[in-house]
RNA sequence: GCCCUCGUGGCGGAAUGGCAGACGCGCUGGACUUAGGAUCCAGUAGGGAAACCUGUAGAGGUUCAAAUCCUCUCGAGGGCACCA
């Protein structure tokens, strides 16, 4: 006999064609009731999706169908993150255009995602790799450069070999490129920024805006990743009178800074060099420039320097310092300058140390016992020593008063310093949004005019992957007319980073068509911000910066209101198969096609909802999915013994109990769904519920069915085409199931009737009674009941306790033996 | 070195400061049977014959009561890092 399965297939093709036909996910317009924004980030084309991109839809369906059935006017809507670095290469390996490569893979994944049954309202699909999008990526280029927020400048700059493209600094991952895991050099090249370092301080306050709805985690990373240090700026002057001007966060420690150091780079450099020094110095800054930056940041290979010859004067005491050169000083943070204190700093008196320099402690610990160490610096604050009339002032009151006195003579001022980089935001690649530029002779730099736009990407390009940008070998695409005097010129042949493209495209979702802008401030105002964002954590310094500097960018330029664009983060964890992350790289994805084929989108949905937590990372087990299918099949089975059962009547204690059941997970997976997204304790409640109803012994009757409407509605977020159909089979009403409102439950009825009381002896469980709700409320009741209860078990005990009404009792003081004899 | 998150059965994981281990997977035994990757029933933290005892990485603390709060230690994962 073969098992009998509920016919997945069927029902689901039936459902997802009745979803279609009936334009069930169709944006309601916000204007009247509560708006929800459920977004998920979008996906790269890159082929077929496996179900590690599959749990991210599967979250935020269930969010978008149960705020709807909550009342909300929901936009849930996808799109496809379409240019990038591997179209291009699937094109050379493939002699196949990006666009035939992209559009092709749009087409098999958007299918992909409808066999899920995912609510997605695609009337609003948009793809970046289409002018109608990218358009508006140069439009925001041009705003940018007008307000001088986009800009153009020659600096040392992260190279990828394999993707023969420069990146920016939030893609280089351990000194390696965040694609294509390639070691990344240094290049001295003229690039375009972004100027996203203006914005440090916002993006900074905007992140206590979203404590307590982001995780901590990408809250840290990014205060990490901007990396505010305050301090001041000091000048010091050397003896030939040029100002050397330094950052630290530590003016306390002035007194004790006994030398100068300058990186390789700083423009006196070379200046200071004296006739004895000249030699040596240049051939140390020379061998410093020839090093790729891993090297010159590998902290194992010691302190290296040279000195200059030079002197400069210590504003604070007039103490003559010397001047040195060396690489451990970065010379594109702060002011390429610092003044050296080894006393305390670790750096400074390692260098100090190797090259004989003086060492003069300036603070000493606030606790006169506290052991001081000889053989590194004291970094802690304390007490001013050496330091002539701030002596005895604690070194924090000291770092106030010191910066103050300096300022007086203009030789010092408070200071904040980021680290933060502006955005390297050209690309040396074809498969993205030129940049809407033109180099005239005459004229210069010029914007395209925003009636010319969009400056389309050719059809077809060389593609040869060897690094010249290729729109730079078609004539065609670079010659053309200065936008001011109309005389040749010639066009940018660099493109975009596609991160510019994620940066506002939620922006986008809410007016897909508009051939006007790129999109309405109405419709912005009225969606915005985004209720839940859903995405990996992979991006908290990438996208999730960029995308946040770009909102407060575009709400400058009046186009939006909120400052904050996600309202919440749900970072969601991998998805695992033998402990790697599935990737088709890897051979270990599990393709959503196949998992349709052969359990269905039902089951595929449950398991990954169900098997863990949405933070946590999720293994894969086909035991698990095997599980979930289960769990449906048993749905299934009940909803035909329901159905054909005789209608009877049970006891009426076993038909309360099934009704409260019912009730209390209603409000179970209610409060679970809204408390932290925990679907998996939700579906456990349904599994609870079900359990219920198997073993109720009057199956069929009307609190039966009325329990298994119940859950048929709380099944339908989490598995929408099961629950679709058997509620038809039903007949429950309304009809169709999509169209319900999320149950709701009653009080009186969740709450027991009648409580199990523990009772404690010195806090530990001895004995447990079971009274009528209102008694286990009753001190006096509950009391004379478990001394009952302790008595009968032989234990005598005294009269302290502490009650918990409805809950326990805790009898404090010593445990008795009772005359058990 | 700094910052963040987290340590609970064989596994995934549950527990508004109030019965630790819900629910599921796996496993063990049984039932049914045209042997099946179906379904149903019972069991499943450790120790003990049992009453009981011990258990949430470890050590302290707060509390009538701690997996949960506080301090320290150890361990795991992640981010930043010669950032002055």
């Amino acid at each position: 006999m073969r098992a009998e399965f509920y016919d997945f297939k069927s029902v689901e093709a039936k459902w997802r064609k009745i979803w279609e036909e009936n334009k069930a996910f169709q944006t309601p317009s916000p204007a009247s009731g509560k708006k929800y924004y459920c977004l998920v980030m979008f996906p790269y084309p890159s082929g077929k999706i496996h179900m590690g991109h599959a749990r991210n839809y599967c979250i935020g369906d269930v969010l978008a169908r149960y705020k709807t059935m909550k009342g909300f006017k929901v936009l849930h809507p996808l799109g496809w993150d379409a240019f990038g670095l591997p179209a291009e290469n699937a094109a050379i390996q493939n002699k196949i255009s990006p666009r035939d490569w992209t559009e092709k893979n749009i087409l098999d994944m958007r299918e992909d995602i409808k066999s899920l049954g995912i609510s997605y309202d695609w009337d609003r699909e948009i793809a970046t790799c289409r002018p109608d999008y990218y358009k508006w990526n140069q439009w925001f280029f041009i705003k940018m450069f007008e307000k001088g927020l986009a800009y153009r400048k020659k600096s040392s700059v992260n190279w990828c070999a394999s993707c023969q493209t420069v990146l920016a600094n939030e893609q280089v991952h351990d000194g390696k490129c965040w694609r294509c895991g390639s070691v990344v050099a240094q290049k001295e090249l003229e690039q375009w920024f972004y100027k996203i370092t203006d914005y440090a301080e916002r993006l900074l306050d905007g992140l206590k805006l979203l404590e307590g709805k982001w995780p901590d985690e990408v809250i840290a990373m990014q205060r990490n990743w901007i990396g505010k240090s305050e301090g001041a700026q000091v000048h010091f002057k050397t003896e030939s009178g040029q100002d050397i001007v330094v950052f630290t966060t530590r003016p306390d420690t002035l007194f004790g800074a006994t030398f100068l150091v300058l990186s390789p780079e700083h423009p006196l450099a070379k200046e200071l060099l004296t006739a004895d020094h000249k030699a040596a110095g240049e051939k140390y800054i020379a061998a410093a420039r020839a090093k790729s930056r891993e090297e010159r940041l590998a902290v194992e290979k010691g302190k290296t320097g040279v000195f200059t010859g030079s002197y400069a004067l210590n504003p604070v005491n007039g103490a003559k310092v010397p001047v040195w050169i060396a690489d451990y000083v970065l010379s594109d943070y702060g002011t390429g300058a610092i003044m050296a204190v080894p006393a305390h700093d670790q750096r400074d008196f390692e260098f100090a140390l190797k090259f004989k320099i003086e060492i003069i402690p300036v603070i000493a610990p606030e606790n006169p016992a506290q052991f001081v160490p000889h053989d590194r610096a004291f970094e802690e604050t304390g007490v001013m020593v050496n330091s002539g009339e701030f002596n005895h002032m604690s070194s924090d009151e000291a770092k106030a008063q010191i910066t103050k006195k300096l300022e007086k003579t203009g030789q010092a001022k408070s200071q904040v310093t980021y680290r933060l980089r502006d955005w390297l935001l050209s690309r040396q690649r074809f498969w993205g949004t030129p940049i809407p530029m033109v180099y005239c002779a005459k004229c210069g730099l010029q914007p395209v005019k925003e009636s010319d736009l969009p400056v389309l990407l050719p059809i077809d390009a060389p593609l040869t992957g060897k690094g010249e940008s290729p729109l730079a070998q078609m004539p065609e695409f670079v010659n053309t007319k200065c936008p001011k005097c109309s005389g040749p010129a010639k066009r940018e042949t660099d493109t975009m980073d596609t991160f510019v493209d994620s940066s506002w495209y939620f922006l986008r979702y809410l007016d897909p068509k508009n051939e006007k802008a790129a999109f309405d401030p109405a419709a912005a105002n009225s969606w915005m911000p985004v209720d839940q964002y859903i995405g990996g954590i992979e991006h908290a310094c990438m996208h999730l910066i960029y995308s946040r500097f770009f909102h407060k960018v575009i709400k400058d330029l009046g186009m939006a209101s909120c400052e904050e664009p996600f309202d919440n983060l749900l970072t969601q964890g991998m998805v695992t198969l033998g402990g790697a992350a599935m990737s088709k790289s890897k051979g270990n994805a599990v393709p959503v096609e196949d998992m349709v084929e052969r359990l269905g989108a039902d089951t595929a949905r449950i398991f990954v909802l169900f098997a863990s937590p949405p933070k946590n990372q999720l293994e894969w087990s086909e035991d698990g999915v095997q599980g979930s299918f289960r769990f449906l099949n048993r749905i299934w089975r009940m909803s035909r013994t329901l159905a054909n059962a005789p209608a009877g009547a049970a006891e009426p204690k076993a038909s309360q109990a099934l009704q409260k059941k019912a009730h209390q997970t209603i409000k179970k997976v209610d409060e679970d769904i809204q408390r932290g997204f925990q679907f998996n304790t939700a579906i456990s409640a349904l599994m609870e519920l079900l359990n219920s109803l198997s073993d109720y012994p009057a199956q069929g009757d009307a609190v039966s069915k009325e329990a298994f409407r119940a859950l048929v509605l709380l099944l339908f977020p989490f598995a929408p085409h099961i629950s679709s159909e058997i509620w038809d089979e039903m007949g429950f009403a309304p009809k169709p199931l999509s169209s319900a409102e999320f149950p709701a439950y009653d009080e009186k009825l969740v709450q027991e009737t009648v409580v199990e009381i523990v009772i404690q002896v010195a806090g530990k469980l001895r004995a447990k009674v079971t009274l009528p709700a209102g008694d286990a409320k009753d001190e006096k009741k509950v009391i004379a009941a478990a001394q009952k209860a302790l008595s009968e078990r032989g234990i005598a005990v005294e009269s302290k306790y502490k009650f918990v009404p409805g809950r326990l009792v805790n009898f404090i003081v010593t445990q008795v033996e009772a005359n058990k004899s």
